[in-house]
DNA sequence: TCCTACGCCAGGAAAGAAGC
DNA sequence: GCTTCTTTCCTGGCGTAGGA
């Protein structure tokens, strides 16, 4: 693993570490903070050891170290500050930092070490909510600024994935409410980032609710089977990157014509394609959540 | 055309020193 | 204790040059 070559630009840097190329400029030559290699035209170029310390020195500059002093450690000793201001400290950014290196590095032990400590301290929803959901929002900038590849953000994914699974897992023993409505959890035609939707799922089962959780691109014609097996429904979605902005109204719309003729079946939605959507007219028993705390708050 | 490096300047925020 | 001044740190903007 330590043999991995990987190579970063001061923009790389910058959209990993939220830190501005010029100030990492700045650092480096006032404080000689990072030894960059250069092109033969005089181009950064930073190793993965350089992306971790600028991680770590982010991390104590953000909890209030000056830059001055931190320059002054060695690495060993920014690396130990790091950890001891973790261990007293918000944990969450210090693990977000190393979900980054481990995703980076695709370090699946680095994954887990990490999840485990956090878990020493908390429930697997304040690791979600606190560590996960700021991690993911992240990973999309990285995602839209081609920092990350596809092959870094589907590791961290699916092992996100895994642990949520690992938990839904740990519910099955748990009954549903008696006479309690069914739940329906489905991405539309198209859209596949299923993460927040698996998290709703367990959400909604850590509760006593029964779910039927139909995943990734499902065509809305299909979901009215469900009507053969369920009499009350509340379905719910999540629009990352589907439904298209244009297409949203006309898709809620058909929505509401399929599926929501009954009045006590509803449709809950969340995700960021929702965020600036903004919709005076819309269908009855369809509301739009800001978070998945609200969401489940709401229920 | 876009990105990067570099230098210079200006301004805001915070901390510390000095004077009243 | 309060105000003023100075210093330090950080950031953003601008312009220029050169490479991808």
């Amino acid at each position: 693993m330590n043999n991995i070559k990987i190579n970063f630009s001061i923009k790389d840097l910058e959209n990993l570490t939220g830190i501005k190329a010029h100030t990492i400029r700045i650092w480096e030559k006032r404080y000689n903070l990072l030894t960059p290699n250069r092109s033969d035209t005089n181009i950064r170029n930073y190793s993965l050891e350089s992306f971790k310390k600028l991680l770590n020195v982010s991390y104590l500059n953000n909890n209030g170290l000056k830059i001055s002093r931190i320059a002054e450690l060695k690495e060993e000793e920014i690396a130990t500050k790091v950890k001891e201001l973790a261990l007293k400290g918000k944990a969450e950014d210090y693990a977000i930092n190393a979900f980054k290196i481990a995703m980076i590095n695709f370090d699946q032990v680095l994954f887990y070490n990490t999840y485990s400590s956090l878990l020493a301290t908390n429930s697997f929803s304040n690791i979600f909510y606190n560590t996960f959901l700021p991690l993911l929002n992240d990973i999309g900038l990285l995602w839209q600024t081609s920092t990350i590849t596809p092959a870094q953000e589907h590791f961290i994914s699916v092992l996100i994935k895994q642990k949520i699974l690992l938990n839904i897992e740990k519910l099955q023993s748990l009954n549903p409410q008696p006479n309690t409505k069914t739940f329906v959890l489905f991405l539309p035609q198209h859209e596949v980032h299923d993460i927040g939707l698996l998290f709703i799922n367990y959400q909604l089962r850590s509760k006593g609710y029964h779910t039927i959780f139909l995943g990734e691109s499902v065509p809305m014609e299909s979901l009215k089977e469900l009507f053969n097996f369920f009499n009350d429904i509340c379905f719910v979605s999540y629009f990352t990157v589907y439904p298209e902005e244009e297409n949203i109204t006309a898709y809620l719309k058909d929505f509401s014509n399929l599926l929501l003729n009954n009045n006590s079946t509803k449709l809950l939605l969340l995700g960021q394609k929702l965020n600036n959507y903004s919709n005076n007219e819309l269908p009855k028993n369809i509301t739009i959540h800001k978070s998945i705390e609200n969401l489940v708050k709401d229920l």
